[in-house]
DNA sequence: TCCGTGCATTAGCGATACTGATGGGCATGG
DNA sequence: CCATGCCCATCAGTATCGCTAATGCACGGA
């Protein structure tokens, strides 16, 4: 059958490593051992899977990397989850965060959940995709995912298997521009009309571009300044400067300093937080999940495989 | 790292056949083999796996289940995807199927093919889950699905990888009554009103009914009676015979025996088919593709992970 | 009690998967 | 043009692994 993860594993951090050697000394192998895995995953698929001098994918060797990657998470997940089982009862709580997700109602519910029981809280802001690895490897109990979506409906998500996912929140987006903007002056935008506009993407912090592009079903939305991490205040910083548009939940980007926040009218679209949680969540994780759903939040669906 | 895929596939087909031994030789492996599988993935996650005499899931395997089946599938898929890159052009085509998803414009469009080039189809038609295994594992070429959701929305589907989801069609529905049923006069119904009668529950032909459950937010739709396989005429003679109600198509119900078909009002939903194409489709598949979307269905999402 | 059935255990052997050493292609620099 | 360094391929050697075959042991039925 082969396709041994470790093959798997190998082969990722060679190509993320663009390195043979690198990649040994990172997994802990040899130079040899390596260069005999990514020989025998070369053998087992009858194709040449990177090339080397200077090491890269082959075709076939990117197409492979659309796949280890998330089955290498899979595998991690599925062994978290059965660690999950065994672990005793603890009252700690980790939760992960895509940055627009941790607003006022979760800072609330975690009052509220500290008010109600001791619980030593870690919050960690990471991106999106992380949110989602955390949680499915268990090295945070929660975690809270943003995005947008038409009203009601839920975030499309990956692969999350036994992962429950609730709906949080919805509300209204907004365009942020800088003070003074021409536009800023207006009640309301409509997407489409600025889908020419000059824009940052900003995939972690704000609403990603090829995320607009599909639920607007429009062309447009062409990148031009790119802000990696997590820290919406340079977001903010870059935006005040003119550097470009972003759309952010509007409460959030109501408070953001040098911009103005202008709610989004159409298309119908709202800001939506997710709450993902494992199968078996742990106490305190169940407790946050009860305030962070029972007022205004309804369970939305589970995905299962 | 452990959790070798060997493993996970021999831990499955133990519990699949309730036996060490049986498992054993369906996988080509001895007995002992098999015991020490076992005994490997017990000793690597750190908990009993599969309880003996007689032999069934403990939690931890029955959790273990939910995520060993996935990776089995996604695991060769991947391998599918790549040998698809280096197959000899063909003429032939397969198709995998859902039954309700296989109608009159399908079979047009087959034809439309088979009238522009010298192609050799190959229909399946089989379960919803198996539609997905088939175009994974490139035993079919493409996959046809059908489901319900709201207008325009895509329907949920599980982990597909780089796999491509297109709109192929959109319908209305209807719920089928027995000839001479009461309801059967009406013009429309309402899901909602009809929650509590019996319904038959047949996954694969008509509209699963925790799907319903699901897209009307309303409890209810209580199976009493299970009918399983692939056979929607089977489903109407049941449904003919008063055993219960199914929603369905509604050209399709429309054309049943024994049976009146009455549009559903209330929620607005769809009949929805998508096409399911790997990400380098045969000549053949792509063809067959546009004949499929060009008039009406347009792009609608990609999965990518 | 005596079997029969079915999983566990053990011994042994061939295959596997590493390490360390060596070889060879390719770029860079004198 | 050759010398050098870098980096991957290859090879030999060895410890471990993963299989089979044989045997052991627990349980259930007549």
């Amino acid at each position: 059958m082969g396709m041994d993860p470790h093959l798997l594993r190998t082969f990722v951090a060679v190509l993320d490593h663009r390195s043979f050697s690198l990649a040994a000394s990172a997994l802990g192998y040899t130079q040899s051992a390596v260069s005999q895995h990514i020989a025998a995953l070369e053998a087992d698929l009858g194709t040449r899977l990177v090339e080397r001098r200077p090491v890269a994918a082959t075709p076939a060797g990117a197409r492979l990397m659309e796949h280890a990657p998330a089955l290498l998470l899979r595998l991690e997940a599925a062994r978290a989850d059965l660690a999950r089982l065994h672990r005793a009862p603890s009252d700690r709580l980790t939760l992960a965060c895509s940055p627009a997700a941790l607003g006022a109602p979760v800072a609330r519910a975690l009052a509220r959940l500290r008010a109600s029981a001791r619980v030593d809280v870690e919050v960690r802001v990471v991106g999106r995709e992380a949110v989602i690895e955390e949680v499915l490897t268990a090295r945070a109990d929660l975690g809270l995912l943003d995005g947008v979506a038409a009203p009601s409906d839920p975030l499309p998500l990956p692969d999350l298997g036994p992962t429950v996912t609730l709906a949080a929140s919805e509300g209204p987006l907004a365009v942020i521009f800088p003070d003074g903007h021409p536009l800023a002056e207006r009640d309301a935008v409509r997407l489409t009309d600025l889908a020419q506009a000059q824009w940052i993407d900003s995939p972690d912090t704000a609403v990603p571009l090829d995320r607009l592009r599909a639920v607007c079903g429009a062309d447009g939305f062409r990148p031009r300044f790119r802000h990696l991490g997590t820290d919406i205040h340079g977001l903010a910083a870059l935006a005040a400067a003119d550097h470009g548009l972003a759309v952010l939940p509007l409460p959030l980007a109501a408070a953001l300093p040098g911009v103005t926040a202008v709610p989004v009218r159409h298309p119908r679209l709202v800001h939506r937080t997710e709450l993902l949680h494992p199968a078996d969540p742990s106490t305190p994780a169940r407790r946050l999940t009860g305030l962070l759903t029972h007022r205004d939040g309804s369970r939305v669906h589970e995905d299962a495989d």
